[in-house]
DNA sequence: CTAATAGTGTCTCTGAGACAGTATCAG
DNA sequence: CTGATACTGTCTCAGAGACACTATTAG
């Protein structure tokens, strides 16, 4: 405690990135498979260390997100995560992870980054359900963005970022279905999101997909906090809650 | 890009704790007065760099905690906040802190931790309003720290936190009302809070305070995540609200 | 009895969920 | 006219806010 010339131990500063788009009505991650040191050949996250000290972990984010996506960018929500940090996460020695959470309206095919052999969307419940394995603690970051993106639904306009600049309410009811894993009443979604002033504003006019009445098309509104916020329902009141419920 | 000794630039890692207690009826962060080179003399947070490099990070916020406060700890909630690493934010040169969170009922007087000259409670409203400056970017890590305070009240049952072991409902009430900066209705209140299974349970009989009917006890419940919330009455109160206030 | 604090009941209104039929297009 | 998709209206019930009085103690 007394050391005089003590000096505070250096670490090494990754970013990690929770990419999210919707893919055939699913909810997908992007996934790489490493092509590196540590865990190589095994699925991750894309992410990498920070480029040079005078990088800021924002711009590095984004950087490692259009190394992977080729994304035209500006229609991407990018924000932070968390941190994860634990000791023993990576066996190169102390490095502290930036988890950053992206998303974006469907994007094409991933192009494989500089430091992965390959990248590929996968749905988001066989990646959250182990099915496979994930290098570092990226299950963990895996599942906390995308519960941060279940949580955010429900207060903020996020899921707009899931569609393009133009969209119908179905589209956007699709996002909340896929994104939450339920399905929802179109009546009442219509009402609540009409509800919320400046939530979505109306477009010209309409479209059609498979010959049916044209939709109506709308474009993100200024507003980013939902009041009334859009209630997600209850997790299917599933068997396992009997113990929880009881006392 | 193809650089083959390249390696990843490191950087310091600092612990800066929003540490919230209530006294008097009042919210109040703990500041210290910086004892050491950057910004020395300044109002800050407490916090400082990991002590070696096997430290968990959640372990050094713990360890400067109770460096200032001196804590019987265990009824501290201690939570990650957020990441703050902009270039320019700490003048040694590339320094990212790892924010956090704590709440702890009624703390004692602080203490003057390693290298700090002095600590102090210090109203959050007066410590946000800008009356104090505060050294590197604290002055929005003190804002982000408050306001996830505020918003968690909502939706968890952190407000027991800044209870000791036993409280009474009009204490809890209080610390909503500090909190959040409002007044709310005590039978609203009473209603809502006993709604909330598994929020808080009844301990034994009662006390009083100043001569008057003696209060239940309760102690906090094994719920989390409240449901329903205790919604936050609006803040804002948007435009012209000419003389509502004082109905 | 008085002062002081703890605790309670009702009404109204808003918003959420459940529910089925009409509107508009392509072919 | 048919198939396909977009869109809408009503009822009921739960929860939020507004509101004033009774209960229990110390002195």
């Amino acid at each position: 405690m007394e050391v005089d010339d003590w000096s505070p131990p250096p670490v090494l500063l990754t970013v990690d990135l929770v990419i999210l788009t919707l893919r055939e009505g699913r909810l997908c991650v992007l996934l790489v498979k490493r092509g590196e040191d540590p865990f190589q050949g095994m699925l991750a996250l894309p992410g990498g260390f920070l480029n040079h000290a005078g990088e800021e972990i924002l711009d590095a984010a984004h950087r490692e997100l259009s190394e992977e996506t080729a994304l035209t960018s500006g229609w991407v929500h990018l924000e932070q995560l968390a941190i994860y940090g634990d000791v023993g996460r990576d066996p190169r020695g102390r490095v502290v992870s930036v988890a950053h959470l992206a998303i974006a309206p469907g994007l094409p095919q991933p192009i494989a980054g500089t430091d992965a052999m390959d990248a590929a969307w996968v749905p988001a419940d066989a990646a959250l359900s182990g099915e496979v394995a994930l290098a570092f603690d990226h299950h963990r970051i895996l599942a906390d963005g995308i519960e941060r993106a279940r949580t955010k639904l429900e207060f903020s306009a996020l899921a707009t970022a899931f569609c393009g600049e133009l969209f119908t309410i179905v589209e956007l009811q699709q996002v909340y279905e896929a994104v939450w894993g339920t399905k929802l009443d179109t009546r009442n979604f219509y009402r609540k999101v009409q509800a919320v002033e400046g939530f979505i504003v109306p477009a010209g006019s309409g479209r059609r997909s498979t010959g049916g009445r044209p939709a109506r098309l709308y474009r993100a509104g200024p507003k980013t906090v939902l009041s009334p916020p859009l209630i997600r329902p209850v997790p299917p009141a599933s068997e396992e809650d009997t113990r929880t419920e009881g006392e």
